[in-house]
DNA sequence: TGTACATCAGTGAACGCGCGTTCACTGATGTAC
DNA sequence: TGTACATCAGTGAACGCGCGTTCACTGATGTAC
């Protein structure tokens, strides 16, 4: 065999990594082929021996993005909390300016949430998975028997976010973010 | 005079009310000039007699795009309400299956809000001054000292509707939005 | 140990296309006489 | 009333560019002998 098993696979995360973070920084439509790849270390050509197409890849960058904000975000250090307890403390590490100024390391609800709406079905089912693991994991941490609650803080902390980025004002910007934290 | 004075204005609103669905629609990376300026009844060269580049149609667009659902999902109808009566109304009336059906005419945040993150700071400008007219108008329907409840208010259903359309089956959609409304 | 070989990950030129923007022009219009 | 004219809103060809995708190829690698 040419190269060693682990080649291959290890060249294709390289290339998610690099993608999840463009797309969440410059979205994904203004975010070319040529450019990612070059971030990753490769050139153009290369790609679609990895990856089917383009929203192939967003698919597979989405879920990058998710695994790690949930750990970023959610999850580590916090994992000893319950109830509001855990509310109040998830909540404080999502709404950050830091968060609203780094959307590369960042959740990717506010950032490609809209264009995951506009792509292929394929995306938004992989899309939906993850939110929904996301959004089962806070139910249980909330102790609820549904999931409305977590659905509801979901939709509060990334619309936050989403707004606190769009708007011009930094000082607007962290009383959008300090508001939601309440 | 060549034309009648009115001519001009007519077709600049007429090209901002074609691009302002557009944009919601499609997403402004992805809506061409030429497309924009054929659903406006025009050709690609007379763009650049009505605005200096299609990031300031951008800023026009949101423009019209605010004070449309301002209308639609915020006041009319509802001008009698004040405080909870007021929330549970307006939020009835945003947070619906046809509003996130139908993004062309809906509320611009959700559909371009991490567009306008990515934008020239004049847009992000425009952004902010119709986000805070709309802010201090539900300020004064609850009657708030401040307009902190009223970013809240904004954030969840922004989110929620962000949410709602990124997801794959229907159903979830509903859930999501039907979460909200409590 | 050294060399010939098969594999296949990655290269880079090329494809057709649509983008935002410019510009010389056309032709519909209201006005002057 | 009819005609010549000046204005300027809108036209459409052209610009250079970057897009997503294809494909004939190169060259780094582990294996066989």
């Amino acid at each position: 065999m040419p190269y060693p098993t682990e080649h291959k696979p290890k060249t294709h995360a390289r290339i998610v990594r690099a993608a999840s973070r463009l797309f969440r920084r410059r979205g994904f439509a203004r975010t070319g082929v040529d450019r990612l790849m070059a971030d990753a270390g490769l050139t153009r050509g290369g790609f679609y021996a990895h990856f089917a197409d383009k929203s192939r890849l967003l698919v597979e960058a989405l879920e990058q993005a998710f695994d790690e904000s949930r750990d970023n975000l959610l999850a580590r250090g916090l994992e000893h909390l319950r109830g509001t307890d855990w509310v109040r403390a998830a909540g404080r590490r999502y709404l950050t300016s830091e968060h609203a100024r780094a959307p590369a390391d960042g959740c990717p609800i506010p950032s490609l949430g809209a264009e995951v709406s506009r792509a292929p079905r394929s995306v938004r089912v992989a899309f939906e998975k993850r939110l929904l693991e996301i959004a089962d994991g806070m139910r249980r941490r909330l102790g609820d028997r549904n999931r409305r609650r977590a659905l509801r803080l979901l939709a509060s902390w990334t619309g936050a976010m989403l707004l606190a980025r769009a708007v011009a004002d930094p000082a607007l910007s962290e009383e959008i973010l300090s508001a939601a934290r309440d």
